[in-house]
DNA sequence: GAGCACTGC
């Protein structure tokens, strides 16, 4: 260890970011902009006080008279309460009067409220039932550099809006330099028709707003690395080891590289001086309980040095005081979506520039700090701008049907701040089109297609829903669809428990698999577990997500009643055991028949048409079961493997009976 | 017998 030295291997970049400015001198240059300009971007970086301060300015110059709102969109829940918290306080106002916020399952506001947070996905809700977005005099997109799906849908809306209400006024918040490409989305030459407005040609103008960040000496390797884990955990302890006090973030791509980096740390402590100073290892990433990764916001005992490994969590979602050195590997696992065959890959990827300097930032925030990425100059210099937009790579088929039903029938033709790939809408049109949510015209259904869109779950499953009164199973079915929403996060696996949670996960098992497997778990939590964390922590389950689960099931039971659909749930303690299997089984495969797989003699699956190997995941009661025909929740390449989640028994027959001209399509 | 980054309605 002693022959790495962290002067030869590591050299200084080039450019230092610069010192600060307080957003109050650009106050009347801001107001001015926004007031002749129908669109304004402004950059600033994280400290600016753009989020909080702008929105006010705003108010306080009038823009909400008449009783128009000012909206500021977040793409995350967690922004959108404690900005409006802040900015309440700040206001002098009691959370929810004037300074309010809305996000699923909580709206914290009420007639008074004058400025209001909320994520981008709910406005873009919003807009289904008010097209023109009428009860705001601005807009403002924060983190709109994000790209997430929301914000790029969001932003095409909003230069569709404007045009038919010029006094709205946009602003497009960012913190990277995208902001030409914003300025020129919203420019009308970049329309269809001419435009010859003001002569000029331009709607936006760009302000720049200065942090309040400190400098971040930013350091490369001189020769790339082989194993950027074994390089991370040899450069934590050169950090350690020579350079001053402060916390170590270290950036790796996920859970298996995070425990492993621990594992190796932990064996290299050891070897430190004994009066030297100790290591604090800590993991963080999404799987974690919240008790877990609470973990890394307390304090290092003392004389020990805290080490936080981390996913891409810690560069948006999760902010930690008192970090001062930043380890970048430099990958990150992006989520891919081939149209061609369905499948969604989930793979570690090279990272942007914009992604690298947002790690890099993650060290500046209280006192100068230094980033070590573990990869050379060059090659940061031959890494992409900004990350692909998710539009660009994820399964559209949710988005279409919503576009559709705002009015937007041609959804190609629909102003995209970077378009999706021409096969990923088809493939989406395809899949809506089995469903039946649309017609052959590829114009929205009723009620089916209507219905759907209002449901907030997934397009299989939100045809599976409609169907399952006519099965006489709604009530199960519901609780399938909350349970399955949350995405995997139903177990929870304590170090060293692996054995307990495996037998504790049998105790629910069903034979017919997963899918009565998780409706089995949240009866037995709502009646027998009463709810409570306690029953969760005995059982190795995730209190929180089951938490999230009976919200999802009561929101989706209440659009359905508004739709006239009466749920019974008189029955439904006894269901999974009482002969419901069938039917929940057939219920399922009307939604589900595009995601059918046999089971082969190995033990493996074959998708219909017979080309693809899947596995059933670890995870998954097929795992280690005999079955034939299955159908399942989702599919994920993990660049090894094909994995198979939430999988069920069918009857091949089945898939002929709910959707014989797709398989005739097919054959 | 072996594993899913993150976010949202």
């Amino acid at each position: 260890m002693a022959d790495f030295d962290l002067g030869s291997s590591f050299i200084a970049a080039l450019h230092k970011p610069s010192a600060l400015l307080p957003i109050a001198k650009h106050r009347e240059a801001l107001l001015y902009l926004i007031e002749t300009n129908p669109v304004t971007i402004v950059v600033g970086q994280t400290g600016s006080g753009k989020t909080t301060q702008i929105p006010q300015f705003l108010e306080q110059a009038g823009w909400c008279g008449d009783g128009k709102i000012i909206a500021v969109t977040q793409p995350r829940r967690v922004a959108a309460t404690t900005v409006a918290v802040r900015v309440a306080e700040e206001y002098g106002c009691e959370l929810g009067k004037e300074v309010g916020y809305s996000i699923r399952f909580e709206d914290v506001t009420s007639a008074a409220t004058r400025i209001k947070f909320l994520t981008d996905g709910l406005l873009i809700r919003e807009a289904l039932v008010d097209p023109l977005l009428s009860r705001y005099s601005i807009i403002m997109v924060d983190e709109a550099h994000e790209r997430s799906i929301s914000t790029d849908i969001l932003l095409g809306l909003l230069k569709k809006i404007m045009k038919r209400r010029p006094e709205l006024r946009v602003i497009i918040s960012s913190a990277t330099l995208q902001a030409e490409d914003f300025l020129k989305f919203f420019s009308p030459q970049s329309d269809d028709q001419p435009s010859d407005q003001n002569g000029k040609g331009q709607t936006g103008s760009i302000i720049s707003l200065e942090g309040r960040t400190y400098p971040i000496d930013v350091l490369y390797l001189e020769i790339p690395t082989e194993d950027y884990v074994e390089k991370a955990v040899s450069t934590v302890f050169e950090i350690h080891t020579k350079e001053g006090d402060g916390d170590i973030l270290v950036f790796l791509t996920g859970r298996e590289e995070i425990d492993n980096a621990i594992q190796a740390i932990s064996e290299r402590i050891d070897q430190l001086h004994p009066r030297a100073q100790s290591i604090l290892a800590l993991p963080l990433y999404a799987g974690l309980s919240t008790e877990q990764q609470m973990y890394v916001f307390e304090e290092a005992p003392e004389n020990t040095r805290k080490v936080i490994l981390s996913t891409n969590i810690a560069e948006a979602s999760v902010t930690i005081d008192g970090i001062v050195y930043v380890v970048d590997s430099g990958f990150v696992k992006l989520r891919a979506f081939d149209p061609r065959t369905g499948i969604e890959s989930l793979t570690a990827t090279p990272v942007s520039k914009a992604a690298a300097s947002q790690r890099a930032g993650r060290a500046g925030r209280t006192r100068p700090g230094k980033c070590f990425r573990l990869y050379t100059e060059d090659n940061f210099q031959a890494l992409p701008d900004a990350n692909v937009p998710e539009i660009q790579r994820t399964n559209l088929a949710p988005f279409v049907l919503q576009l559709k039903a705002l009015g937007i029938d041609n959804v190609v033709r629909f102003n995209y701040l970077t378009p999706p790939p021409a096969e990923l809408l088809i493939k989406a049109t395809e899949l809506l089109f089995s469903l039946r949510a649309l017609d052959e015209y590829a114009k929205l259904t009723r009620p089916l297609g209507t219905r759907m869109v209002e449901l907030s779950v997934e397009p299989m499953m939100a045809k599976t829903l409609l169907t399952a009164s006519s099965f006489g199973c709604l009530s199960e079915i519901l609780t399938i669809a909350a349970m399955t929403s949350l995405g995997g996060s139903v177990w929870i696996q304590r170090d060293g428990e692996k054995k307990q949670m495996e037998s504790a996960r049998r105790k629910f098992a069903a034979d017919e698999g997963d899918h009565l497997t998780l409706l089995n778990v949240y009866q037995t939590f709502v009646t027998k577990g009463k709810k409570e964390a306690r029953f969760c922590h005995d059982n190795h389950i995730n209190f929180k997500a089951m938490t999230r689960a009976v919200s999802i099931r009561g929101q989706l039971k209440r659009y359905l009643e508004r739709f006239g659909i009466a749920v019974d749930e008189s029955l439904s303690a006894s269901s999974a055991a009482a002969g419901k299997g069938e039917s929940i089984r057939r219920c399922l495969t009307t939604g589900y028949f595009a995601h059918a797989a046999k089971m082969q003699f190995d033990g493996t699956f074959r998708n219909v048409e017979g080309g693809t190997i899947l596995y059933a995941h670890p995870s998954s009661l097929m795992f280690n079961r005999k079955a034939d025909w299955v159908i399942f929740h989702e599919v994920m390449d993990t660049g090894n493997k094909i994995f198979i989640r939430d999988i069920t028994k069918i009857e091949k027959n089945w898939l002929l009976e709910y959707a014989s001209d797709f398989y005739q399509l097919k054959s």
